[in-house]
DNA sequence: AAAAAAC
């Protein structure tokens, strides 16, 4: 059998590799690592989760030894479509460079430049980056490209589907085309095949197994709910509830804004919970991640910015609160869990205008997935609910005042309202021992910034259009006992109004 | 029906 000290690694590497714990190379590093040490154009096709990342990594540390570099002028590049990715290659680095010297810069946007600036001059032997921020590093003509001996290209369906490929061409435009140049993707589709095409000379082609093949490892179960947020979210909580083997989950939502709406949601449902969305500022991102990664967090609610290549060892739940609109999200989702062997559960909460996405997963993945509790047919009637009632309440009143009479229906229709929130408040009163701190943890930049300077979309955060906002009124109310909570003019709250309360605030 | 990435 293959072992790392038969690929022609120096033996710096090999001391950090087998200080790290590994022996025997996965089928991209066996396939890669030695073409790569031969100077060899590299198109590698391989998911996340093979071992990818040191396919890459191992041999240039090795290549990186002859040499030093001078200021401003990077000896390596390495181009990732994400933050979080670009930060994981770096430490990378940092594990198996340990016996060298080497200065790695990580250039990715969200950070300040100054740090980055002061490696840069210092010479970076490893540049890695997101493509705006090198690009923008350019241009202020703090970098010297010149001096690039090997470009890796990092998940390049990923970089096409993101368009950074205009940036990926602009960057390869300045670096010397005698460079060596390792190009990775997940699936080589022909516009993919066409870009390794005109990115590499003579390539060494190394493909593996997809890990879909891999993921038997991984029961999959479909949850069968209705398309009310709130009723996902009660679902969600249940199947949560009922997993004796979880340890930690990742929770996707298709939209940041769901992400933001569902860790309020869990977080004062008491639930050890992140989020992760690329709206996020860098530093809640950096700190949910880090968080999760040791066991502080126990649930990540996120984007599909955590859905491919992020590795987080030891994931026992995927939670799919929506049904990813691509099926290869799909894959790459639930391919968080059940790595390297071990068994997971991947569990997608289906609504009825689902299934056409459904039905396209279960094409792709070539199999069916099983009903946890019965199929979306078997689901009962939905349940005269208070929010849909309210909502509905909600558009007869802006109808009403508009029309300027009808106040008997008005009365009618208010009544239960405030039954309800009596209600409520009981059940809160019995269920919030203590009351829950209320400790930000993320931070939505785009929330922030919608509070600060527009109260037309200030209204949209503050009307009741979901369980959580009802949520927050019960809580003021349990927790400040300030008289009853208004039920006011629910979501016709005229302009002016929101106008002066944001005057006042 | 989305997300990601530069200031």
């Amino acid at each position: 059998m293959t072992t790392f000290a038969d690929l022609g690694l120096s033996q710096k590497v090999l001391s950090a590799v087998t200080d790290a714990g590994y022996t025997t190379p996965t089928p991209i590093q066996a396939g890669a690592i030695p073409p790569a040490l031969q100077r060899r154009d590299i198109c590698g096709i391989a998911q996340t989760g093979t071992g990818k990342t040191a396919s890459f990594v191992l041999p240039m540390l090795t290549l990186l030894e002859n040499g030093r570099a001078r200021a401003r002028m990077p000896r390596t590049l390495i181009l990732e479509p994400t933050r979080e990715l670009a930060a994981q290659v770096a430490e990378n680095f940092e594990k198996y460079g340990k016996n060298h010297k080497l200065n790695v810069a990580l250039l990715i946007g969200g950070v300040s430049f100054e740090e980055q600036n002061r490696k840069l001059e210092r010479g970076a032997d490893v540049l890695i980056c997101t493509p705006g921020r090198l690009l923008d590093h350019c241009e202020r003509g703090k970098l010297l490209m010149t001096g690039v001996e090997i470009l890796v290209i990092d998940e390049a369906d990923r970089m096409l589907d993101m368009g950074f490929i205009p940036d990926i061409e602009r960057i390869a435009k300045m670096i010397p085309f005698t460079r060596q140049t390792l190009f990775f993707s997940a699936t080589m589709p022909p516009e993919i095949q066409k870009l390794a095409d005109r990115f590499l000379q003579n390539p060494e082609r190394v493909e593996v197994a997809k890990p879909s093949s891999t993921a038997l490892t991984v029961t999959q179960r479909l949850v069968a709910c209705h398309n009310k947020d709130y009723e996902k979210r009660a679902k969600l909580r249940e199947l949560i509830g009922t997993q004796s083997e979880l340890k930690n989950g990742i929770i996707f939502c298709n939209r940041k804004k769901d992400v933001a709406d569902l860790f309020r949601s869990l977080e004062r449902h008491g639930f050890s919970v992140g989020a992760l969305h690329g709206d996020m500022d860098q530093r809640s991102r950096t700190n949910m991640l880090a968080g999760f990664k040791d066991n502080q967090i126990t649930l990540l609610v996120a984007s599909d910015v955590a859905a491919r290549g992020l590795d987080i060892p030891d994931v026992s739940h995927v939670f799919n609160f929506d049904v990813p609109i691509h099926a290869e999200d799909y894959v790459h989702r639930i391919g968080r869990t059940g790595r390297a062997g071990r068994s997971g559960a991947a569990f997608t909460l289906v609504t009825r205008s689902d299934t056409k996405f459904l039905d396209a997963i279960e094409k792709l993945i070539g199999q069916k997935i099983e009903w946890h509790d019965g199929d979306i047919s078997a689901l009962p009637a939905p349940a005269e609910s208070h929010d849909e009632s309210r909502g509905k309440r909600g558009r007869d009143k802006g109808r009403e005042r508009r029309g300027g009479h009808k106040s008997d229906t008005r009365s009618e229709y208010t009544k239960p309202v405030e039954e309800e929130v009596v209600e409520a408040v009981k059940v809160e009163a019995v269920k919030v021992a203590e009351p829950m701190k209320a400790e930000p943890v993320a931070n939505d930049r785009r929330g922030d910034k919608r509070h600060g300077n527009n109260p037309r979309n200030n209204r949209s955060s503050q009307a009741p259009a979901n369980d959580d906002n009802r949520d927050r009124r019960r809580n003021r109310y349990h927790d400040h006992d300030d008289g009853p909570t208004p039920v006011g003019f629910g979501d016709d709250i005229p302009a002016f109004m929101l106008v002066v309360a944001a005057a006042k605030a």
